[in-house]
DNA sequence: TTGTATGCGTTATCAC
DNA sequence: GTGATAACGCATACAA
């Protein structure tokens, strides 16, 4: 590759020094108007692009922030991914997207992957409750903000969450309503704040409507396909089995689906099954996963927006926001007319 | 946020030179083992991370690739920059994602910020067959590769994709072997590669097996959700309607379903539908959708892993790769029982 | 309004 | 083996 065109070429053709290329690249004010005309005139003929990596040394910004999600092949991370990076377009922010493959080392390295990088802030949109570097990371007041999580020190740092908890109680209570009672719960492990509250929903939903909870119907493993699927058909398979599920992920009411299908159940029919997220392929019809809205969207654009009000340092305000979820009533969820024998 | 702490101030707590710090950061023979330990010591002491900014200034590598995807919550792609992510990690490569929207100016413009990121190179898996950029990038040997694209003037550009046109044909064979021969072709634009091939692939297995081509079974246009689904529901309305569809991916593949379920159709009794892709979630037991592999996962190694060798200059030969695709039987192709009111 | 000089935190090339 | 010192390509304080 042939040597870069660099700001010294362009001010020798231009006639003028590096530091008014400089000015010019940067929309000073006090810049003659014929030598800024000189000057770009001499940028376009030798095809400059100023080097960002100079500029960030120099500035101590580079315009750059890091995404960290569990699994960006999950859907979900996939759509918050695309909305983040639509916004940071708009702001002229580039996005180093690291993937943890849900690994807590992964976590650890890639904290400090995107701190050698230097990235001006850093979205978390995949940690478990307490961790040691994030919490650092806070303390040191560096630009963080979490997408949907929590962690438990929480008093310091900043996020945009829903009301994960609320968003659970609604997706059981529309069960309930449905006239299940036994209803079972396929998560993630409680080490992760939004697992963790969506649990408490599900559990106080129960107690609320005088439900006793069974432990027998829980799962709170590692969100493995497989494993879902799995556990899913032992319960289906169950004489006392459960009539509905709440699955605290869509990805994951997929595999219940799956389930349902291979034990030969129509849903709704046989089998109520009740999402959380709303991705996409919820809503095509073909699926028609009943679910709760994550409002993806407006958290994807209000958490870019607070972040880099952070780094701007508009404000040293904690940016603590949460959004109201939103129940879907689709097609995976019916009345319950099974006919139970209690004993 | 406090000062950070640079290799001075490491040097000075070890006693050594600034050199030597660097010496050790980069693991150089020649370093006393004693000294080298002094070194490491002061680094754990003050918790110091190098400067990636600095080093990429003056190493003029940034260990950093550029990821360009067409839009990121598209399932294809989201696989595809799992994979790439998770090799990437293995070679200590981070990745600047850029999601084009489809929009050919953000395309433009995403060449151009990673350039000016000094990226060591560029993955590219969303383009149009000529863009002017993009060739001027090659003509500059810029490290750069295509997944599961090509451009026109492929001769001088590296790539690795599965054969698209015999895919299509496979695909298009399948539908024709289980008697169908009204077969609609839904797709994006030709200007894409992978659309060019796989329509090459759809009509010459229609001609191979004496069937005329009928363009008002054709869509090839902007892969909207809405779009597809509303010319395949006044295809299947249609008198004369095919009996089967043939999807160029399996995201529009999910739409045509859709049109289907909308249409009271039952897959695969009146309706016949195969995709491309393969995307994980066609393979969910729920969907089943029939389909052509793209090997993703071997497509995403192997394009990452011969970037690198190409940044490294282990070899100035050309890299083009061709994987065969896979015709994957699911449960949404079946015989065509259809009763024809031939006149 | 513009130029000069310095610094950003490393790597790399010399010396010793 | 190790230490000065010059790049790397910009931004910026200061001077003019």
């Amino acid at each position: 590759m042939r040597n870069r065109v660099n700001a010294y070429d362009v001010a020798k053709l231009a006639g003028v020094s590096q530091s008014t290329v400089s000015r010019v690249l940067n929309n000073y004010s006090h810049v003659k108007k014929s030598t800024r005309e000189k000057v770009l005139v001499a940028i376009k003929e030798l095809g400059f692009t100023p080097d960002e990596i100079a500029r960030s040394l120099a500035s101590k910004k580079t315009h750059t922030i890091g995404l960290i999600v569990g699994d960006i092949s999950n859907p979900f991370y996939a759509e918050t991914a695309h909305y983040i990076l639509r916004e940071a377009r708009e702001y002229d922010y580039d996005v180093i997207i690291v993937d943890t493959d849900t690994d807590d080392s992964n976590f650890d390295r890639s904290i400090q992957t995107l701190i050698g990088k230097r990235v001006d802030g850093i979205i978390i949109a995949s940690v478990r409750k307490t961790n040691q570097k994030v919490s650092e990371l806070i303390q040191r007041d560096f630009p963080l903000i979490f997408y949907n999580r929590k962690i438990d020190d929480d008093g310091q740092a900043n996020f945009v969450v829903i009301d994960n908890e609320l968003g659970a109680k609604m997706a059981v209570n529309h069960l309930i309503q449905l006239n299940h009672q036994r209803i079972a719960y396929i998560s993630g492990p409680c080490t992760y704040s939004t697992f963790n509250d969506r649990f408490l929903g599900y559990k106080s939903a129960l107690e609320e409507n005088g439900i006793n909870y069974d432990e027998s119907l829980v799962y709170q493993d590692e969100l493995s396909y497989e494993k879902v699927l799995e556990f899913s058909l032992k319960l289906m398979r169950d004489q006392d089995r459960p009539t509905s599920f709440f699955a605290s992920t869509d990805h994951i009411a997929l595999a219940v689906m799956d389930a349902a299908a291979q034990n030969g159940f129509h849903i709704p029919y046989n089998i109520s099954i009740i999402g959380f997220d709303d991705i996409d392929i919820a809503s095509s019809p073909y699926i028609g996963l009943s679910t709760i809205s994550q409002q993806k969207k407006k958290m994807a654009s209000l958490v870019l927006k607070e972040l880099i009000s952070i780094i701007d340092n508009k404000s040293d305000e904690l940016i603590q926001i949460t959004l109201e979820p939103e129940l879907l009533i689709r097609k995976t969820t019916g009345i319950n007319v099974q006919i139970r024998s209690n004993g």
